[in-house]
RNA sequence: GUCCCCAUCGUCUAACGGUUAGGACAUCGCCCUUUCACGGCGGUAAUCGGGGUUCGAAUCCCCGUGGGGACACCA
């Protein structure tokens, strides 16, 4: 745009015009990982600007649209922490007021009344498909003065004949459509209830919406949607239309991809703060950075900088991602996000070691918040058996006695703390004449059961002495046993 | 079929019309190491094809090809 052609009123408006966008979702299923992405994206802009969000319930397709898909909508917002300032608004809260627009635009004869039949209408486009046209509604009822008896009609939007109308997008730049390759939509169905294409119109305008975001399954529903609003004298906002995200596969996603739901991603174990970052990061970028803070997001995201082309999902980079955030992200947060997995894998942690100690511990090496939980079992619970590969490997005759000797050391520890604990077991690979390597393995399997731990110090010293004595005893016996 | 969108390593992407086409994930190799990890270093790997425009094209234009979307009394 350039400034310098502009009116200076014009210019002022600019500024003090609040940007205003939204998120809106037809709650027939949870909410999806595309979704997300334009919902993040339309919550980052409205952010950044300082403007509004508001977030819009779909629901005019009542067959389709559920109470369940609502809950899960809402709870996928809040996980994923984007708040909205308006809403949740419900379209079918608000039948009176496309009602009133419908007649509008009845009264100004930018509608009519459509008494076709579907079978009609079938027949019709089936014909222009054997004509290799695109199925498109004819206007057959435009002029029409009979009124045929006992038919509901439908209302259909009249739309322009000639000219074009553009879409000024923000991504995809401007688009060119000709009205000829528009038909008359239906606004209203023969039952009175508003369509899609009317309501959305009607709650952009009414909400004073500046900036629809969405994915650009919708590029073709705009060019309808703009000759709507100016029929009805409206400001046409601007338009960024996302692409889709696709599977591993490049194609369309499905549940075949796996995960599609966004509350799916975290009962596998993802943080928001990763799923939220890898999202940004597909489709849109910023120079070579990868790792955004919420800070950094507000400041640098940019919707001319999304990408214009669909782009395919990658579980192993959101692993990546997910990684990431579990090393850098403060010990509380990531308690926080545990507390459900705790509870879901039925861990109780009151009778061990902090949790965010196991966190400091675990952080580096855990794959996400299930394995995290998984792996921090034999902190809080005695484990029944050993794993088996490892034991074979490391409970051989003999190994009973350099456990013994670890025992008797760390039962005369006055203090248990990391320090002290590696000393001990320094001390007693000087005192045996061994090489850590020979101690450390069938130490850590008698302790922790399996072959993979923070380092002994740690893992020890988070064990606790009791417990650690416990299990020494435990495996010599088993050792015994064995021989 | 018609219309619309899109096209750089396997994947996500960067590159005022001038770079040895950069980074990240994955992958391969080496190093670190008491395990598992983390980490460090290095390698392999891309401008869909054909025409233009230009001194010079990944970049601009056209034509193909390929992928995606839309064509409902769904949203």
């Amino acid at each position: 745009m350039q400034n310098d052609t502009l009116h200076p009123l014009f210019l002022l408006q600019i500024q003090i015009m609040t940007v205003k966008t939204r998120f809106a979702p037809s709650p027939t299923g949870y909410l999806h990982i595309g979704g997300a992405r334009t919902a993040l994206y339309s919550w980052l802009y409205a952010r950044k600007k300082g403007g509004v969000f508001a977030l819009r319930v779909e629901d005019t397709d009542l067959e389709r649209s559920t109470e369940e898909s609502v809950q899960a909508i809402l709870e996928g917002m809040e996980w994923l922490g984007l708040n909205y300032d308006e809403g949740p608004i419900f379209q079918t809260h608000r039948f009176d007021r496309y009602a009133e627009v419908i007649q509008q635009l009845m009264d100004e004869g930018n509608a009519y009344h459509c008494y076709c039949s579907r079978d009609e209408l079938d027949e019709m486009r089936e014909q222009q498909r054997a004509n290799k046209q695109k199925p498109r509604y004819d206007g057959r009822c435009r002029g029409r003065t009979e009124v045929p008896e006992g038919v509901d009609p439908v209302i259909r939007f009249k739309n322009p004949l000639e000219g074009d109308v553009v879409i000024k997008d923000v991504v995809k730049g401007d688009i060119v459509i000709n009205n000829r390759e528009l038909d008359d939509l239906i606004i209203a169905r023969s039952d009175g209830t508003p369509t899609y294409n009317l309501t959305v119109v009607v709650d952009d305008i009414d909400m004073g919406m500046t900036h629809v975001i969405r994915g650009d399954d919708h590029i073709n529903n705009t060019p309808r949607q703009i000759n709507i609003m100016q029929a009805l004298g409206a400001e046409i906002p601007a338009f960024a239309h996302v692409p889709m995200i696709l599977g591993d596969d490049g194609k369309r996603l499905s549940k075949r991809h796996g995960a599609v739901g966004v509350m799916q991603y975290r009962d596998e174990g993802y943080l928001p703060e990763a799923l939220l970052n890898y999202l940004i990061r597909l489709g849109w970028s910023h120079g070579d950075q990868e790792v955004f803070s919420r800070e950094e997001m507000l400041e640098f995201f940019e919707l001319e900088d999304i990408h214009g082309a669909a782009s395919a999902f990658n579980t192993e980079k959101l692993n990546w991602m997910n990684q990431q955030y579990l090393k850098s992200l403060p010990g509380d947060v990531i308690a926080g996000h545990l507390q459900w997995h705790l509870e879901n894998q039925s861990l109780d942690i009151s009778n061990g070691p902090a949790i965010n100690d196991v966190i400091d511990a675990q952080r580096d090496r855990a794959k996400g918040l299930v394995d995290l939980v998984g792996t921090s079992r034999y902190f809080y619970e005695d484990f029944e058996s050993y794993d088996e590969k490892a034991m074979g490997k490391q409970f051989k005759p003999g190994v009973d006695a350099i456990l013994q000797a670890l025992h008797d050391k760390f039962e005369a520890l006055a203090d248990w703390n990391p320090e002290v604990i590696q000393q001990a077991i320094n001390a007693t690979c000087d005192d045996l004449e061994l090489k850590l390597g020979k101690v450390g393995p069938p130490l850590r399997l008698a302790v922790a059961g399996t072959p993979m731990s923070p380092g002994l110090d740690i893992t020890l010293n988070l064990v606790g002495k009791e417990r650690t004595l416990q299990r020494l005893a435990k495996a010599i016996e088993t050792i015994k046993a064995i021989a």
